[in-house]
DNA sequence: ACGCTCGCATCAGGTGGGAAACGG
DNA sequence: CCGTTTCCCACCTGATGCGAGCGT
């Protein structure tokens, strides 16, 4: 629990944060759950609390061009003629049973609110697959309203699939996402209400297929398919406070192909089956009621994190996605060939932690008794079988992959993508994401996600996990003492892994940044983006790709030894500098920001 | 006696594999 | 015929109920 204390001791002392806390309807008895979520193992909402003066986020600062290198591959297709938000229509049905609003009036409201953010047109521009996101982007000017920071706190595990094109099983009855989406939101008004809600959108205008070993376009897209594709988070309508204090799983989301499902409609989204989806995350400031407060400048914004695009398939077609989803989801533990070898190693050789390590697990999901630990951990935690052979003809070649290693490298990047604020003048232009900085890699570097020779190791994934920033969720699993003293207490992030403190190899020129956006005169961002051009160089990359081939090209792990292959692509600075890579002692959490893409609404 | 904690057993539900069924 | 979808299977996780043990 040296985590957890850690960050509970240094978090916990800020006044404001009681007497917030005290204010919060969630903890005020409207939400017995979440109290007694945020108070089990001793761990106060004050943990995720943000003060309020630092939370605010300087609208130049935000501005998404004073950074970003990266430019993501997310693009997000709206079919000319197709109501990008017919799934507004539907959220009448997919509103939760309890929380929101059941007033028509509040319905509508939010519709309409929902409605309100979009353009008539596309939104998105269509599909390109090239060009420059932050060149095309439409920027907000700084308002007065806040303006909502998001990371997706598996990030990680989103990038090892996104590398060989994440699928997702769709069902008649429903299959969870695996990955799920799970958020860390900040920069919201604590005391403002919010509903959250995910949206999957068409993420361009081509039917694929899985042909030769890869992903090929084939035909165009079904743009009428119908069904409910919002998901609002059940814990909606809640404050600011509340969603900021907390990771926001999506966990219970559900994919399914049938349109005509009839129950349990808020649980599902309703796809079709080798189309390209992009997720989305909406947050809508309402009333406590649930409607859409129209007195608030910032109504709606809408984070499209790229890296949770996938593609709806009925059978997983790459088997290199199958070995991944075994490998990291607990459900299917039972397909993992070494089980036995990975889950009866010794406590301290363990690769994940036992779940009362894990006291924030706890917090996660309202009830006492709940908890996704597991779960989480496996989103969280590499855990890899080892020595596994997979060999199968439909294993796909390196071709598959999307992203190169050092993309994965939290020592060498950076997130930080501006989100497109619906209340804003963000139009068209404004969302383009794009792959251009990804797609050298995506073309040339081709990783592999089988390269595992080198990270055979049983602890390995100690290697991966602990800069895994969802350490900090699951304080006490140790290993994080090191980041805990990065912290600064401050900071309004700090309770959370800050991307910035997550590289300590860049922590004397981060440190003062971190400082410039406490005193809210500088940018966090901005100097994101300027540790992030500096922190990889070409050449780097190519070497590291290079090492990356090499690996791959060793016979000994076939695409088999995907995981490994992805904690090495992650990690494999860090063991550079860290030559044990799966020392249990903390090592560098220079991978932190890895763990977090990082958005915010300009 | 009462309340709490812990461990065990049970069951619902989630997982991918594989074969069969379906459909163009 | 071939690609896609559906269904069933074995295996696993996680939630829950129950009883034993312990402290007050």
């Amino acid at each position: 629990m040296l985590g957890g204390e850690g960050e509970s001791s240094t978090f916990s002392s800020t006044k404001e944060a009681a007497d917030e806390r005290r204010k919060s309807p969630a903890v005020d008895g409207d939400d017995p759950a979440a109290r007694s979520r945020y108070t089990e193992h001793g761990m106060g909402a004050d943990r995720y609390y943000l003060p309020p003066a630092v939370s605010k986020q300087n609208p130049e600062a935000a501005n998404p061009c004073s950074f970003l290198p990266y430019t993501p591959s997310g693009t997000v297709y709206t079919p000319s003629g197709a109501g990008r938000y017919a799934s507004s229509l539907h959220l009448g049905s997919v509103l939760p049973p309890a929380g929101f609003s059941p007033s028509t009036a509040g319905r509508s409201h939010f519709s309409s609110a929902y409605q309100l953010g979009q353009s008539p047109g596309c939104i998105y521009p269509p599909y390109t697959g090239s060009g420059s996101a932050l060149s095309n982007m439409t920027l907000p000017t700084g308002g007065p309203g806040m303006r909502a920071q998001v990371y997706l706190c598996n990030r990680p595990l989103w990038l090892k699939f996104h590398r060989h094109q994440t699928e997702m099983i769709i069902t008649k009855q429903g299959r969870r996402m695996f990955p799920f989406l799970s958020f860390n939101i900040a920069g919201l008004s604590l005391t403002a209400h919010y509903n959250v809600f995910v949206e999957v959108v068409l993420a361009d205008p081509n039917h694929w297929r899985f042909q030769g070993g890869k992903w090929v376009t084939c035909g165009k897209a079904d743009n009428s398919s119908q069904g409910n594709k919002v998901y609002i988070h059940p814990e909606s309508p809640n404050t600011g406070a509340h969603w900021m204090r907390q990771e926001i799983s999506f966990s219970k989301l559900k994919l399914t192909n049938n349109k005509g499902t009839s129950h349990n409609t808020s649980q599902m989204i309703v796809l079709q089956s080798l189309h390209k989806y992009q997720p989305r995350l909406h947050i809508v400031e309402v009333t406590e009621d649930g409607v859409e407060d129209i007195n608030s400048d910032v109504k709606t914004q809408s984070f499209t994190f790229p890296e949770t695009q996938f593609i709806a398939v009925t059978a997983y077609q790459n088997t290199d996605i199958t070995q991944l989803k075994i490998d990291h989801n607990p459900f299917a533990k039972g397909f993992r060939d070494n089980y036995d070898s990975m889950y009866t190693a010794p406590e301290n050789d363990r690769l994940t932690p036992s779940p009362t390590d894990c006291p924030r697990a706890h917090q996660i999901v309202p009830g006492a008794r709940y908890t996704m630990q597991p779960l989480f951990q496996d989103q969280f935690v590499n855990n890899p079988p080892q020595n596994r052979f997979y060999n199968s003809e439909r294993a796909v070649p390196q071709t598959t992959s999307l992203l190169s290693p050092q993309t994965e490298d939290g020592a060498s990047q950076r997130w930080f993508v501006t989100s497109m604020q619906q209340g804003g003048n963000s139009t068209s232009t404004s969302n383009k994401l794009d792959l251009t900085p990804y797609e050298g890699e995506y073309s040339s570097s081709l990783l592999p996600y089988g390269i595992k020779s080198l990270s055979m190791q049983t602890s390995h994934a100690l290697s991966y996990y602990p800069d895994s920033p969802f350490t900090t969720m699951s304080a006490g699993w140790g290993s994080r003492a090191a980041y805990q003293r990065k912290v600064t207490p401050s900071l309004p992030w700090s309770p959370r892994p800050s991307p910035t403190a997550g590289f300590p190899e860049d922590s004397d020129k981060v440190k003062p940044q971190i400082e410039e956006e406490v005193n809210g005169s500088g940018s966090l961002i901005s100097s994101w983006t300027e540790t992030q051009a500096s922190a990889l160089g070409l050449d780097k990359a190519d070497s590291y790709s290079t090492a990356c081939k090499r690996r791959r090209l060793s016979l000994n792990g076939p695409s088999t030894e995907d995981s490994p292959a992805d904690i090495k692509c992650e990690d494999l600075a860090s063991a550079a500098t860290n030559s044990s890579s799966y020392s249990k002692e903390p090592p560098p959490s220079k991978g932190m920001a890895a763990y977090y893409s990082f958005y915010t609404n300009p």
